[in-house]
DNA sequence: CTTGGGTCCTGTGCGC
DNA sequence: TGCGCACAGGACCCAA
């Protein structure tokens, strides 16, 4: 799914049509997603404002002029789509809050529809249904289980090779799988690990708590700087994700391991090839010539 | 506490 | 062309 850069751009592609804006109409087309929605989603929804659009790890947060905030989770396949009501209504007709939109082009998996007054319509599609939105009270958001044990936003300053040594003591797992780990670092996923791994030239296998603390700062270094170009980017479209506007993300064809084994390892002054391993369950892109 | 494995659900792509 | 299997961006739960 969607890791921390394809959130990101997710919601800056929402956030124009979102913020500021009334929700005029909310539609939950079944019960439940990966878990069943509040029994007042649609109610405490319709008439509300979105005052703001933020993230936090992967979650998308909408926060209202009510006491809760939208919560909302991509999980493996979620994904927005904005359309925006068709300008050629029929001559004549002059109806206003009623807008007309283009058929859905995927009407099986569009979940649930939000519309605002200015007449955008945003979608939540999800075939695998592994994404999840709930509300919730937003004084006590950060006491939430969603949020409580979540570990730093990895593009701030608390998020240093200090805390990566604090968090990796004593740990026997590769830090391939302690990234993945939302209470260590709060937004990494499978893909942005293993790319910042090989450009730090780090094993995925090395036991973590062996990794120096100068070998941390490097790959503090790296992680950054892979979510930051991948956000610029507009994050990496792989098999059904896309920008909120449509757009394809482009970070994909900069991937340095992910999905390329058997190709040549990109990091210079040694012809290593990428091979791929499971580890704790996931596939992890390395080369095993330069990441020791 | 750490670790590995299974699970949710559906779609796609590959080899035969 | 059809079929079965492996695999997919996440994260929780449980047993050892």
């Amino acid at each position: 799914m969607p890791e921390l850069p394809e959130v990101e751009t997710v919601r800056g592609g929402l956030a124009p049509v979102l913020e500021g804006h009334r929700l005029a109409r909310v539609e939950a087309r079944r019960p439940n997603l990966r878990f069943p929605l509040p029994e007042n989603f649609v109610q405490q929804l319709t008439g509300a404002t979105i005052l703001r659009l933020d993230r936090r790890a992967k979650y998308l947060l909408a926060r209202l002029d009510r006491e809760d905030t939208l919560v909302m989770h991509l999980g493996m396949s979620g994904r927005f789509e904005i359309a925006k009501s068709r300008e050629d209504r029929p001559e004549g007709v002059e109806r206003p809050g009623e807008f007309h939109y283009a058929p859905d082009p995927d009407p099986k998996h569009a979940h649930v529809v939000f519309e605002t007054e200015a007449g955008a319509r945003v979608t939540y599609y999800d075939p695998r249904r592994f994404g999840y939105m709930s509300l919730i009270n937003t004084a006590t958001l950060h006491l939430h289980p969603w949020f409580a044990g979540l570990g730093p936003e990895p593009l701030f300053e608390a998020f240093d090779a200090a805390h990566l040594k604090h968090a990796f003591a004593g740990r026997k797992q590769g830090p391939k799988t302690l990234l993945l780990d939302q209470r260590i670092v709060a937004g990494l996923g499978n893909i942005y690990v293993c790319e910042a791994l090989n450009r730090a030239r780090i094993s995925p296998f090395k036991a973590a708590g062996k990794i120096s603390l100068a070998r941390l700062e490097g790959l503090v270094t790296t992680i950054k700087d892979v979510l930051r170009e991948a956000i610029a980017a507009g994050g990496s479209t792989l098999r059904d994700y896309a920008q909120a506007d449509g757009a394809l993300g482009y970070f994909q064809h900069r991937f340095r391991v992910y999905d390329r084994e058997g190709e040549p390892c990109l990091n210079p002054g040694h012809k290593g090839v990428i091979a791929r391993k499971v580890q704790a369950g996931r596939s992890t892109f390395y080369c095993p010539v330069c990441q020791t």
